[in-house]
DNA sequence: GTATGTGAAGGATTTCACAGCG
DNA sequence: CGCTGTGAAATCCTTCACATAC
């Protein structure tokens, strides 16, 4: 079953790499803070700390995006801003839809990030007809029944799905249907998408999964090169030299955004 | 300041490529959905349908824990639980803090995946005085004062940080100050840890500009592919083949979890 | 002099394709 | 004969190091 199709290139976006994309949302929050301290300009020596990412790594993201810089002195803030919001897309507007309004879609539906630049909570929606009419974060929740009336109405093309794993598949199938081509995945589930629709997924038990790998291989070494310390229940002493920055949990992202 | 060190591979882990732990625990949620339903035995390609993969990917990735499977056959569904179960550090228990309850930690709190396997809310921390004692999800709310005896008593590696981007790198330095050697941030900031904590983040406004940056592309090409459709404002019509599960968001994840 | 922009080198990850075992 | 396990090829990503421009 389509296993071994040929396989389009499925990365790489007109020249951009996918990693240097996941990363200008970083840049972009960085820029951002300078911004707003009104410094004209940062060398990438600077970003790139303020970023969490090493210079040449931010350099070569940035020769992608054109020559944005000037040699001897650096980037111009505000200008960097303009060009990787442009770049992202963030010039426009997105209306986005919540489904799932629970605590999670409460907290999302609160978080500040979206009001901050190109997202707009068009619709909060929920199956629960005992939450129709509710207001969350100051938008009234209305019933999964509307769902298609909505997004049609508003042309949203980004959806958000918060409700539990039961239910994702089959309102993912709803959101395409009527027209989104992008969606964050909070269900732990694995959403089957037509071609062309885009899915990202957040999921919190695989994040802990992966700590949990690193923080057992940890304690494996410490009693390996320490020659075997206090047996099982040991508590880890914390460890004490401080560091830079340095690289950060899912940046480095390699999504392969699946337009499958 | 020492970006430039001489770094570490940082990356492959005891010989598992991270590419390869980031997608463990994806396998492990099928197998757990198979074990459930009874099913003895998977191939390498129901299995990889079923986690969203392909299926030289995931061979590859079982070959790096070892000789699993059975040639003509497949592999057993309740052997290969369990042995990523072990190799990922789930048949312990990690008890975990999180810091930060207001709408998300609730949500997490509430989240059901902790229980699931090796995980186990040990206790919820919050700043607020006057949520202190409240319950959330069954578990009463400590005050911040208490965090330094809570990592202690209860031996807490595993913190999870849900505050405010202004309250995040605070909190941070406390949990690691008090023996936390593994950090999973929802505070849109970028941490700075000591040498040998592990940090991973999840960030919803990084995953919609990210979002948004292929529907913009998606949007240009319709222009370009079909000769300038309806201008700007244009409805995006819904696509329409229906393609197999098909890679999904941060699975291909190359975290870097930063042994710095 | 200083910091960008970038070929080239070096790693890591994915995919191929098939040998080899049940 | 079917499916796993894996060298080898192909890709993608990161890092180096320096020519280049201000």
């Amino acid at each position: 079953m389509a296993t071994g199709r040929t396989h389009r290139p499925a990365t790489r976006s007109r020249g951009i790499p996918e990693a240097t994309v996941a990363r200008l949302p970083l840049y972009l929050r960085a820029l951002t803070a300078l911004s707003e301290r009104s410094v004209p300009t940062v060398s990438s020596e600077e970003l790139a700390a303020a970023a969490g990412v090493n210079s040449a790594k931010l350099r070569k993201d940035f020769s992608y995006l054109g020559s944005y810089g000037t040699r001897g002195v650096g980037y111009d803030v505000e200008y960097l801003v303009y060009q990787i919001s442009r770049e992202l897309g963030l010039t426009q507007d997105w209306p986005v839809v919540i489904v799932g309004i629970g605590n999670l879609g409460a907290a999302l539906a609160n978080y500040g990030g979206f009001a901050s630049r190109g997202f707009r909570v068009a619709a909060l929606i929920d199956a629960d007809p005992a939450m129709a009419g509710k207001p969350v974060a100051g938008i009234p929740v209305q019933h999964t029944d509307e769902l298609e009336r909505i997004i049609e109405d508003n042309g949203v093309s980004i959806g958000v799905i918060a409700t539990p794993a039961g239910a994702a598949q089959q309102v993912c199938d709803r959101l395409v249907a009527a027209g989104v081509t992008s969606i964050l995945n909070f269900a732990p589930t694995v959403l089957t998408v037509p071609d062309g629709v885009d899915v990202r997924k957040v999921d919190l038990s695989i994040e802990l999964q992966i700590l949990a790998f690193h923080e057992q291989r940890k304690a494996g070494e410490e009693s390996a090169s320490a020659a075997a310390a206090a047996a099982d229940g040991a508590v880890p002493a914390a460890a004490a030299r401080r560091t830079p920055p340095a690289e950060q949990g899912p940046d480095g992202d390699v999504p392969a955004v699946m337009p499958a």
